[in-house]
DNA sequence: TCCGGATTGTGAATTATTTCACATTCATTT
DNA sequence: AAATGAATGTGAAATAATTCACAATCCGGA
């Protein structure tokens, strides 16, 4: 029985923050970084950052802290972001449009490649400098460009059937805006982002305060 | 010394989606529904829900199951979207317009009353039904329209200000997309929304079972 | 080369969350 | 009115995540 290491879901949200915090430092010229410093300015306590590194190896330095450098290509790899992913959208309304001009993507590595809809009036425009093409082309699409993961941005009674379009086309990953489960087989990761979860519990904290 | 109940994060992130399925199962004239229903269609085990919803009170019917109509009433209370919650969104670009036109926030008593934004381009224009409107006059539309809370899609070098300028109009809650934490004081409460999270956690999750 | 100061890495303790399992309670039937 | 069956509500147990606290280690200076 070799036992393995378990990564908390919550370390792994974490690593981004630390990685967007290093990049600023990268840009100070900052080389050096103590885990006190970091975690001020992650918004974490320093044992928890410390944590959250050592379900990973040993990076730092003691006595010094941690070199930025290092530390933040040893990040990119632990999010697997020293490679390129490539995505496509399906959905080219408003969230998928919006999404599909986003920079800050491309900073950690991520491609949008092209947008789907079936709407036969959004299909053959131009989003910036990524084209809207008819859901037919999808399966295609992805086999020709190596893309590897799928972001539904359709309504929620749509986001099954694209889904399953998104599998049989050999996508791996999902990040699915529509608020709903979906079913996917086992070797698909499905990331679920339901903007209407942060809304509402602002609101349930304030009502709860203004009681 | 009387123990205060303390709610998990992670109960308060459910009750959406319960609300959600809720709403589902009404629109389908279901009347009556048991916790293993409930739990299998919101993707958790039917003892979580129990336990979600013990910290609030005694909402079921033992042996029978959820009158669906009540308990869903009960959620709007204790998400606090039983009464209307009025929202300005900063910064009127691809997300902010996104946000802004979305029908899914009417439906929780969410209303988007203006957009604000500094580029005096998309000043005086009509998103949907929602004006965009110049900074300088979000203090006295949020007193003058009873505005609650504030959505900050701008730049994330410009969101400190932007925070600043709504605690200063007397918003107690903000809800912040940029990726930055900011500073505000006790009494205000910041839910932040990072989606770069949502696709880098993904990326993890891939790369490691493709290694 | 050794010493002092600093900061990491990590077991152990603590705290938080989830799951278990069953006593309790309710609706229905006889 | 009592018996039956079903599903809730909830302490207790099990897991999971965070914080503590300090031994281990490294850097730089004497
Ligand atoms: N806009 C937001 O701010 C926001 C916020 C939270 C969640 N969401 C969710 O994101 C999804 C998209 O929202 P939106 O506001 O962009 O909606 P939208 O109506 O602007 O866009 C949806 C797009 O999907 C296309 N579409 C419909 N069925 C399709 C199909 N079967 N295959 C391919 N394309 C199809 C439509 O033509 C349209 O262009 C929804 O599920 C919504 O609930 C949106
Ligand atoms: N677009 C996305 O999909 C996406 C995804 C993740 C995060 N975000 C974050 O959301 C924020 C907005 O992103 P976006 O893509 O909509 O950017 P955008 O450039 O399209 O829009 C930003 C808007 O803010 C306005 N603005 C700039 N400074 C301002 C100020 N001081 N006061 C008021 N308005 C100001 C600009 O005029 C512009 O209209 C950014 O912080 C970004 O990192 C966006």
């Amino acid at each position: 029985m070799t036992d393995v290491v378990v990564i908390p879901r919550a370390t792994i949200s974490r690593l981004p923050v630390y990685f967007r915090v290093l990049m600023e430092l990268s840009h100070m010229e900052v080389s050096l970084v103590s885990s006190d410093e970091l975690a001020a300015r992650s918004g974490v306590s320093s044992s928890q950052l410390r944590k959250d590194l050592s379900y990973f190896g040993e990076f730092g330095i003691r006595g010094a802290g941690y070199d930025v450098g290092f530390l933040l290509q040893k990040i990119r790899e632990i999010l697997g972001i020293h490679r390129e992913w490539r995505l496509v959208i399906a959905g080219a309304g408003k969230l998928g449009t919006a999404l599909a001009r986003y920079s800050g993507f491309a900073q950690h590595g991520l491609e949008v490649a092209a947008l789907f809809d079936i709407d036969p009036g959004k299909q053959g425009k131009m989003t910036g400098k990524i084209p809207v093409l008819p859901m037919e082309d999808l399966t295609g699409f992805v086999q020709e460009h190596d893309i590897q993961i799928g972001v539904i941005t359709v309504p929620a009674q749509a986001a099954q059937g694209v889904a399953d379009l998104m599998v049989r086309a050999g996508l791996k990953g999902i990040w699915n805006f529509a608020p709903v489960r979906i079913e996917v087989p086992d070797d698909v990761i499905v990331q679920y982002e339901d903007l209407v979860v942060g809304l509402l519990t602002l609101s349930h904290h304030l009502s709860r305060r203004m009681r």
